[in-house]
DNA sequence: TCTGGGGTCCTTTTCCTT
DNA sequence: TCTGAAGGAAAAGGACCC
């Protein structure tokens, strides 16, 4: 036992994509706003087309609507205002024009959402060495690490990262203070926005145990829809089932986490460092294609992921050996295929030779939705070049054309 | 009905070698 | 050459997360 508690935290960001936008578009403050799909025209372009001289000024009209969407695309996320009409993240943009026409429809703009992430990750470095990136808006930090993590349970230590990072962003956040990953997580969450939540192992029966099943990171639908089967709603009523239970029904590993999780126990410490496993591009196209009516269309757009992921790789550094394809069929079945070479590559021609050999083993006889590339086993560059290990002849075969 | 674009991790299946 | 077992690695699929 140590001599004091393992205190971490995890701090989310409130609303992050939305609180971005409402950084640069003020206007839309209070008015159901949603964010997905599309391409955002640059800056400059929006400005000239409204004759602004800053984003701000640019009139409320002038803005895009949900009803005059047109193509695919799901909403990543919609600010309050958006989501008292029933729209919420992952909802069809088709679907979500229908519950609510009039709500502003904003592209997403990662690059934007990117620096605001940088921006408070390094507020956070300042005053807690260590951290572990969650994406863009989360991280987990290691309070037990840090000046002042243990005073007051953490909260001054929570409430100077939020001044520091409101300082540097004009952004808010929501931290949780536990003694571990598992609770930490779900503490961040309890008290929205701008808040700061402390929970301690003592907590656990009044805090945890009534909430549902799905409140735990790791239970996602599938596992809740088997648990609310077996008649258990609520953490408490998991935390009630005998561990052998758990092992019978839902295997050994994860049967055996299930119980631990409902205990509130978690080992896993603040990973300060980390390398990513593996990089990948996809996109979903404007309408399904079919692998020979068209295909110039698919291999220019196979072409196309291949160099963007090529770029990823470079920007980022890395080589990988195995390289794989992803594809999603009308009917929304996936199929992925992968194939490992002996040498790393970050080649654009390389990477779409091998992706090619991959596609030549899945069926292409429905039509496709989804297109996607992948390359894993990273590394850092230094390896040989994969050239010398492609196949001498590609086989013979219908879709040669593109793949 | 509609379901994006990144990722991670785990389990199961398949393939290869001895 | 065939057959089968065993074990490991790679491939495939699925669940989950933001």
């Amino acid at each position: 036992m140590s001599a004091l508690p393992r205190r971490i935290a995890h701090l989310d960001m409130d609303a992050f994509y939305a609180s971005v936008e409402l950084l640069r578009y003020p206007q839309l403050r209070g008015l159901p706003v949603v964010i997905g799909g599309g391409r955002r025209p640059a800056d400059e372009e929006l400005l000239a087309a409204h004759g602004a001289d800053a984003l701000h000024e640019i009139p409320v009209a002038a803005f895009p609507r949900l009803r005059d969407y047109v193509g695919r695309g799901v909403i990543t996320t919609a600010t309050y205002a958006a989501r008292s009409f029933g729209v919420g993240s992952a909802m069809g943009l088709m679907k979500a024009a229908k519950l609510c026409p009039d709500a502003i429809l904003l592209p997403v703009d990662f690059d934007q959402y990117r620096h605001y992430s940088r921006l408070f990750k390094a507020e956070i470095r300042q005053l807690a060495p260590v951290m572990e990136d969650r994406g863009v808006d989360e991280v987990y930090i290691d309070f037990g690490a840090a000046e002042g993590g243990q005073e007051e349970g953490g909260r001054v230590l929570a409430a100077r990262l939020q001044a520091a990072i409101l300082a540097a962003t004009g952004l808010t956040c929501s931290i949780g203070v536990a003694p571990n990953k598992l609770l930490a997580k779900m503490a961040s969450e309890f008290n929205k926005p701008n808040g700061i939540s402390l929970l301690h192992e003592t907590d656990l029966e009044a805090a945890i145990w009534p909430l549902p099943c799905r409140k735990i990171n790791g239970i996602g639908p599938k596992t809740d829809d088997r648990l609310q089967a077996f008649g258990i709603a609520t953490i408490g009523e998991l935390a009630a089932r005998a561990p052998e239970w758990l092992r019978e029904h839902f295997g050994n590993s994860y049967g055996a986490w299930l119980h631990e999780a409902a205990q509130g126990r978690d080992e896993r410490p603040v990973q300060g460092h980390g390398e990513p496993v593996s990089i990948s591009r996809e996109t979903t196209f404007g309408r399904d294609l079919h692998a020979v009516h068209d295909k110039a269309e698919l291999g220019a757009i196979f072409t196309r992921l291949c160099e963007r992921l090529a770029a990823d790789l470079e920007r980022k550094g890395y080589v990988g050996r195995t390289i794989g394809i992803k594809i999603r069929y009308d009917n929304f079945k996936t199929a992925t295929r992968d194939h490992s070479v002996e040498c790393h590559t970050a080649d654009a021609r390389t990477i779409r030779a091998l992706a090619g050999q991959c596609l030549k083993r899945v069926p292409l006889d429905r039509r496709l939705r989804l297109l996607g590339v992948r390359v894993g086993s990273l590394a850092r560059p230094g390896q040989q070049a994969v050239a010398d290990s492609l196949p001498e002849r590609q086989q013979p075969g219908l879709f040669d054309g593109w793949a």
